[in-house]
Formats: structure tokens, sequence, C-alpha cells
RNA sequence: GCCGCAUUCGUCUAGUGGCCUAGGACACCGCCCUCUCAAGGCGGAGAUCACCGGUUCGAAUCCGGUAUGCGGUACCA
């Protein structure tokens, strides 16, 4: 199945529930979809898209935009392609090693089979979130290092919804997650649809509550393998036994009153008991595998809590038994999650075993903690991703940052596209201790990647921003237009840490009236007759040199020499007409800022201010 | 409680037995640049490599133990 033209879709699906840029209001539906045909297109990798970018009209976003499918490099994404030598080669010394189906990174002993041929391999790796919540930033980033890890093996990266909680589970937070994630640029290979775009993959549906009917059957095949049976214990019943165990001092775990019933006990139960657990049998002894990330780890199975409930007793199946079913028959050959799966994956070997499946690699990433240094939580940070992006956070920075946190490259680079990252991703060079998610890290980052940006794609990318920030103040003018804002960049570039940095930097040039606070418009050395005095003379000379010649080197030298004929200090002269024009001690530089305001409005509010500080002289 | 994992500047990290009197980046401080704010440049401070033993001529790096932290221990994922 072939349906990998749909890549992008229709920028009009309204795909996002509450995400991107949550706030705007009426426009607001095309800036949202804008950004996610943006992300549609590939991330990053700026430089790839410059070309295209500007073919569109960029200046009016209003438009319908038609977003090109994504071209995916060479041969067709999703395509299963042999591992290229260097992908193998550079297998990390924590090797993988495993018997049984061939594929897979090789530790040396692939090399040497003997066969001649290196050994192929068919690299699938999956992100399953479950959307019983909104985007968070610890999914995001166990699905970049799988994208990375699957587009650095040359293998496929599938996108997997985990929705068997119903009761927890939402439409709204399944558009968020998948939203977010395009609009990270980590698209998948096959997964479910979005939108408009269809569901893509040959292993589908790639949503759990449509599944049903495969664990159904593997249910089936455990029972009649009496690998699982019912459990007809009452949740009392389980309570009583954990507390005793508790108070015994012992392990809370399932003492199997059910693991041995008869026949006839069976059919007893079921009669009085009509809607059973079903649990799957752990065996005794203990389980090791070689996790790509920690090296070997071994548990003995009497520490997992006794026979695993696999299927409610509403008759649907439960985490750890659907993950194991589905990355069996989705072929995934690398499980790559957080380390909070550690201790869980004996129980998901054992159930690959029992299932009689390929028992995949494994590799647990460290957790993104809190400043304290407990798992990453929305109480004590901000998780979701959809906050990042309203706050003016760009893709390229967020991967950037994501990417940083649990691994490194092993050289002095700090900034890394998300082609550089594919580039050099490496699981051996994930570290093993959580990492705190540093938000003035993550600032640093945003500047330099929007002082990357192209000018056009800084105006697309701001402009909502801007929009939003002025739509509450009081204006007659319309907003304004990425025509309005494109002169600008080059003014505001380096002052944006954010995108949402905009508005405070650039609305006075569409403000029809300025509040201005006296206090701040009189420099701090000076006092309100000066002030009023070096704000006529300012007034004098900008209007002497005239409209046609309006420009900064043609500003600048006159108000330089007032200065210094009066005996002022220039800092202070231009502080005065600084804080008179936009109402602000922090601005553009200020003979820039003139000329974008213009002529006129320069003059009328050198004329505003000295009516503030002294409404006498509003004769002169 | 039990099981598992982790532990290098405040933070993210480099480091895989001698190149480490531990390197880089963010943040911080100072200087320079400068009309403000930024950006940028230069410099500084900041880590007895959790602790204790061991192996070795030599350990941040290997081994053991201890401590601390985190994670897991559901008819959540």
């Amino acid at each position: 199945m072939d349906a990998r033209p749909a890549r992008g879709g229709d920028p009009d699906v309204p795909l996002i529930v509450r995400g991107a840029l949550r706030g705007l209001r009426g426009h607001a539906a095309h800036d949202v979809s804008r950004q996610l045909a943006d992300a549609g297109r590939g991330p990053l990798a700026a430089h790839d898209h410059d070309g295209p970018r500007r073919d569109r009209d960029a200046r009016r976003l209003p438009v319908r935009i038609g977003v090109q499918p994504r071209v995916q490099a060479a041969g067709g994404h999703g395509a299963q392609r042999l591992a290229t030598p260097g992908g193998v080669a550079s297998a990390p010394s924590r090797g993988w090693s495993r018997k049984g189906r061939g594929p897979g990174p090789v530790d040396g002993s692939g090399q040497a089979d003997g066969s001649g041929t290196l050994a192929r391999m068919t690299v699938r790796c999956r992100i399953a979130p479950s959307p019983t919540g909104p985007l968070h930033i610890g999914t995001a980033r166990t699905a970049l290092f799988n994208l990375l890890f699957a587009r650095h093996e040359g293998g496929t990266f599938i996108l997997r919804l985990e929705d068997t909680d119903v009761a927890r589970s939402t439409a709204a937070y399944e558009a968020d997650i998948l939203s977010g994630l395009h609009w990270l640029g980590i698209d998948w290979d096959e997964g479910p649809a979005m939108g408009e775009l269809a569901e893509r993959g040959p292993f589908g549906p790639y949503r759990q509550m449509a599944r049903l009917e495969s664990y159904r059957a593997a249910v089936e095949g455990l029972l009649s393998r009496d690998q699982a049976y019912e459990c007809f214990c009452s949740t009392e019943q389980l309570a009583a036994d954990r507390a005793s165990q508790e108070a015994a001092g012992q392990p809370p775990r399932y003492i199997g009153r059910c693991a041995h019933l008869t026949a006839e006990q069976r059919a007893q139960r079921r009669a009085e008991h009509p809607a059973p657990v079903i649990r799957f049998r752990i065996p005794a002894g203990r389980v090791g595998f070689h996790d790509l990330v920690r090296g070997d780890v071994s548990i003995d199975t009497s520490a997992l809590g006794g026979d695993l409930v696999i299927v409610r007793s509403d008759g649907t199946p439960l985490y750890h038994f659907t993950v194991c079913v589905d990355d069996a028959t989705m072929g995934i050959s690398h499980v790559i999650r957080g380390e909070d799966h550690l201790s869980n994956t004996p129980k998901h070997i054992l159930l690959f075993r029992a299932l009689g499946a390929e028992v995949p690699a494994f590799a647990h990433l460290p957790l993104i903690l809190n400043p304290d240094r407990t798992k990453m939580s929305k109480r004590k940070s901000q998780t979701a991703v959809a906050d990042y992006i309203d706050q003016g956070y760009i893709r390229e920075a967020l991967i950037n940052h994501l990417a940083l946190l649990g691994w490194s490259s092993g050289t002095d680079d700090e900034l890394f596209s998300f082609d550089d990252l594919v580039e050099r991703f490496d699981l051996s060079r994930v570290q093993q201790g959580g990492a705190i998610f540093d938000r003035e890290r993550l600032d640093w980052l945003n500047g330099q990647w929007i002082r990357r940006l192209s000018d056009v794609e800084l105006v697309e990318r701001s402009l909502p921003f801007l929009r939003a920030s002025l739509v509450d103040a009081e204006t007659d003018s319309s907003l304004p237009t990425a025509d309005d804002l494109l002169p600008l960049v080059p003014l505001v570039r380096e002052r944006l840490p954010r995108l949402d940095a905009m508005g405070p930097l650039v609305d006075f040039l569409f403000l029809d009236h300025l509040s201005i606070e006296p206090t701040l418009l009189v420099p701090k050395r000076w006092d309100a007759a000066t002030t009023i005095d070096a704000l006529t003379e300012a007034r004098r000379i900008i209007a002497a040199t005239g409209e046609t010649v309006f420009e900064a080197e043609e500003l600048e030298p006159p108000l330089r020499a007032l200065a210094e004929t009066r005996g002022w200090k220039a800092g202070d002269l231009f502080m005065a007409i600084r804080v008179a024009l936009t109402g602000r001690t922090a601005t553009p530089p200020l003979f820039d800022t003139m000329v974008a305001l213009g002529y006129a409005r320069t003059l009328e509010r050198l004329d505003g201010a000295r009516l503030i500080l002294d409404p006498a002289t509003s004769g002169t």
C-alpha cells in the first residue's frame, strides 16, 4: 500500500484543536494551518526550503497555500531499505545481540557471519502515544529519537495511537498530539489518518481500538496454550490480598488464586461472575536483555507482581499486552522509549515469547526531569508542546534542544539542524542519567535559530504573534501585514529570543495612540524642562531634514551636533526621543525607528510628548 | 517494602586507564563594542569527577560496597 503522496496535506484542514497560537481570534485559523503546512514540507533544514518558499505568496497570509507533497529523498521513504554499510559499521559497541531473525544492528557477529554479505536489516521504530493528554515534551523527545534512529539507519518510523484507556482518551488530545508532532516536523512513514491525510502503511489500522480483533485472536492463542487464564477474583479480594502482603512486609503480587482452576470450577465461577479478567502466566526465572543504552539488564520474574492482567473485565485489552501484540505484528525491530519502561521490559519479553514473536531490541532513554530532578510533570514544568508553540519557540530550536536532552554529538557543536541530527545520531551516544529541561538553554537556542531564519520565513512565522499582540490594543488601523513587517526584519532579528517578542518590539508602529509614562520620558540625568527643551529642538531639526531625505544617515549627524552644542549627552537626547516616539526604553535603533515611523508621525509624536510633559507649551 | 536504573561545574554535557592541574555550551560576573535593548568579541568565576575500599606503575574512566536520587511495582499508558 502506498499512500505516500498524501504527505503535506491541505492546510485548511482544522488539524489543531487547541494548538498553535491559541488566543488568536478570527484570523487565527489561517495562521495555524499555515504553520502546519510549513511543518508539512519537512523539518528544519531551512536552506533546503528557501527556494520553494519564495515561490509561494509569502506576503499575504490569508490565502490558501498549496502545499507540495513532501519530496522524500532517494527512493521513497517507507521503502524498507537495506542498511547502508555505514549504518551497520556504526553500530555501537553496546551492540545488539540476539538470536533468531537476523536483521538488526549488528554487534560484530553480523559482519562475520560467513555469508560474505552484511547482515540485512530493516529498522522499524515507532512512537506509541496515548491520547490521554496533550502532546508532552517527553513524548516528543522519544518520538524524535525514534525518528532520528530510523532515518539514520534508513528504516521506517511508525506512529501508533494507544487509545485503549477509553475512559481517558479523547479525540481532542489525539488531534493535539498528531498536529504537534507534525508541527515539529516529526512525520511518520506509517500511521493513522490525520485530518484529511489518509492512514498510510501496510500494517494498519494504527489505532489500537481499531485492532481489537487482533488482540482477541492473540488472547485466544494464549488461552489455548494455557499461557493465560481467566481470573475471577474481585477487586475486594485483590485489595485484601495486597493489604495482607503489605502488612507482612511482602511485595504486592497476585497470589494465583485462579491460576489452576479445573474446568468445572471455571464453569461455576463464570456462572456467578460473568466478567473475568484474563491473566498472563509469568513463569519463574530471570529475564535478561541487552539494552542499547544501558547494557545488560536482568530482572527476576518474581519481582513482576505475579500473573499479569492483559484483558479487563469489560473485554478491552491492557497496555502491556497490546504493545507487544502490535510491536510483533508491525515488525518493530527497535523499541526506543523512556526509562520508565525499563522495569516493564521483562513482562514484554515474556509476552513476545509467548506470542511466538521475535523479541525486538530495546533502548531506554533517560527521563526528562523537573528542576527538582523528578520525572518531568505538568505540575512542576511546562510539558505541553502546544504551550511552547504558543510562546514563540520555533521547531528548529525545540528539536535541537530535545535532541540534546540525553544525546550529545561528542563534538563541541551545539547547533544541529534536523538533517545534522539524522546524520550524526547514534544510540550509543545516548546518556544514561536523566536530564533537567533547561528553559534558558532553549531560549538561547531559539534565538540562534530565529537569527538563521530567512527574512520571509521570519515574517511568516512571527506575523501571527504580532497580530495577536495588537488585537487587544486600541487601534483604528488594520492589523499589520507581511508587507508591513518585512522591512522591519533587519531591525528586530537580533532582538527576538522568541517570536512572541515581536509585539513589544514593533507594536508602536501600528498603534494610533501611544500611552507614554511621563517618568520614562525624562532621562535619568535630566529634568522635565531640559527634556522639553531637547524635544523641541529635536523636532525643529528633524522637521528641517524634510520628508524627502528622511533617512537614518541624514538624521543622525544633526541630532548628534545638537547634543554637542547644547552640552547634552547624545544618549540622553536619543533616549528622550526614543521614549517620545515609542513609549519604550528598549527599541530597535532610533534612527531606523524614525524612518519606519515616517516623517509625519515622528513629528506628531514629538509634539505629543511635549504635551505630556507640559500641557502649557501646547502653543509653541 | 521489593525490583531496577542512575550519579562529572547551578544546568546540558565531553571524557571509554596516562593527552585531565577535567574540555565545551547555557546561565552568571567583568571588559570591549554601543543611541537603548539586543547581538557579537574578549576574559573570569564555577566540578576534591556522590562516598569508601579494591585492581593497576597510574582511575573520572575497571571491580565491590555504601549513600542518595529517580523509576517501576494498577482491570493507567
